[in-house]
DNA sequence: CTCCATACTTACAAAAAGGTTAGTACCCTA
DNA sequence: TAGGGTACTAACCTTTTTGTAAGTATGGAG
């Protein structure tokens, strides 16, 4: 829930305290290309709860990876857009479609 | 606990459902270039607990990640190491490497 | 015949993650 | 002045994950 604090360097466990669990990078990869507000990606990503869009949002923003945009309006119009860094999670995403696909290769020709 | 069944086509989701959690990359990583016994991937890892580890090695080797070896001796000798498949999850850790070395770099500029 | 080493199991408990529901604040519009 | 749209909060509960501690099986060495 809170801003995260690195453990002495094993480098697995540093992007699993910051990306690990079920929506964060799901939420990265939502944010790719586009900057959206929170009822689009709640649109976006339907089986998210509220709450957990909102906390996970809040830590990613906490830690540097997403920012927030507020737009000072009335009703409410805030948006998200990835930083520098958020931005350099992409590859990672990247890298589990690769293996999620070949995974299912493999597993098909057993 | 048990093996895993294929959410319909989500491959972040797939790939969180394989390989997700505290400590199966860590012991990925730990098998990338020697197949181990038990005790010695205890000895590698050693703050995880033997139930999880075995736990973990059992659900590795259901989903056809890791290898199970059993030379059948006494007192019980058993290797570990990763199938074909499983090694194509190293290019994953080494994305989280560099995700988090990157991290380190960029939070330190700021 | 007792003990040892190794892999593994079981029962239980604690902690973390995730989900549900109801509510708040804000100003605008009707 | 009542209601609507948007982002967000809070209290509570359930489920999942992880941890702890004790115990099992095996055959060989002493």
């Amino acid at each position: 829930m809170e801003k995260v604090e690195l453990s002495p360097r094993c480098p697995i466990r540093t992007t699993l305290e910051l990306l690990g669990g079920k929506w964060r990078l799901v939420i990265i990869s939502s944010l790719a290309d586009q900057q959206l507000r929170l009822s689009a990606l709640k649109r976006k990503i339907p089986d998210i709860s509220e709450k957990m869009l909102i906390q996970e949002l809040k830590i990613l923003t906490e830690n540097y990876l997403v920012e927030r945009i507020n737009f000072g309006e009335v009703p409410p119009r805030v948006e998200y857009r990835l930083t520098e860094a958020g931005k350099k999670a992409l590859p990672l995403v990247g890298s589990m479609a690769e293996f999620a696909s070949n995974y299912e290769q493999d597993i098909r020709s057993l």
